[in-house]
DNA sequence: TCGCATTTGAGAATAATTCCTAAATGGAAA
DNA sequence: TTTCCATTTAGGAATTATTCTCAAATGCGA
């Protein structure tokens, strides 16, 4: 499996013990784009992986977040959300459905940056940037489109 | 005192009833400008007014979100953080002081609006757009100054 | 001043996440 | 390859944050 290699290095490139669990976490990121739970992560794992509990989705979830490897999204309701898109995008929440929906936008994050570079920010050392619209679908089982 | 009865205006010119739980916690968050929680708002509003439960802060913080007079802004660490700060704002959250502080900046928020306003987002009623920098303070017990 | 729909206090219940510990294991070194 | 051990894991208990329940209290319009 070619994604599952490819997961194996990022973990080892960023310094971590690919260990199954960390694998098949990681993996199922990369491969889902709606911003799981880790109880939902853990679900969708445990069909094949059944020997993988929860705590230690919760574990790996927090080291793949420190090395930098997938970011937390939260949101208003109960959970905090996953995401392996690491590249730079905003999140469109809707408060009805409870979907995460990426947004990209070159030009919009050049200004914000651009912003932040021109601002001078004393005493902080910036982290990222986190730009989050919330709202309701209109039709809730429709997507959302951005032209 | 002043500041009580701005608080009853607000509060019935939104269509609530203002009883003495909701005067008390909506003032306390008027006056501070810390962005606390739930918990440690009946902390400070409990040595005036020990009646008042932490489960009736939490209904109380709720309705107000609801009603627009106040934002919740949640941010990596456990507890949810309130905000009587309505204008258009982001905030800079330092993940080793847990401080929250306010940013403006007019002609920002000018460019994002703009922008949310060009771009056609369809099937999606926009509510509030959240801006928010993670960062950590060099110096945790000295401001953060923008220049 | 009354009447009553709404709200509250107290504490139980639930939801989400973290912590604990003995056993398992990835991978560096031999 | 096999050995060794620091690191990680499974499983379950514990903790934290928030919501719920319901009888009693109370704002406020009439
Ligand atoms: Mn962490
Ligand atoms: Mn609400
Ligand atoms: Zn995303
Ligand atoms: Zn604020």
């Amino acid at each position: 499996m070619e994604i599952t290699n490819q997961v194996k290095n990022q973990l080892s490139e960023a310094g971590l013990k690919a260990t199954h669990p960390r694998i098949v976490v990681l993996r199922e990121l990369v491969v889902s784009n709606d911003h799981p739970t880790a109880e939902r992560i853990h679900e969708n794992i445990k069909i094949d992986n059944p020997s993988i509990s929860l705590g230690s989705v919760y574990r790996v979830l927090d080291v793949l977040v420190d090395a930098g490897l997938i970011q937390r999204v939260s949101v208003r309701s109960g959970s905090k959300r996953y995401d392996a898109n690491m590249s730079p995008h905003g999140h469109l929440y809707c408060l009805q459905t409870n979907k995460i929906q990426d947004f990209y936008d070159e030009e919009l994050y050049e200004l914000i940056n651009e912003f932040f570079r021109k601002k001078r920010i004393r005493n902080f050392k910036i982290n990222e940037i986190k730009l989050q619209v919330n709202g309701e679908r209109i039709d809730p089982d429709a997507e959302i489109t951005i032209t």
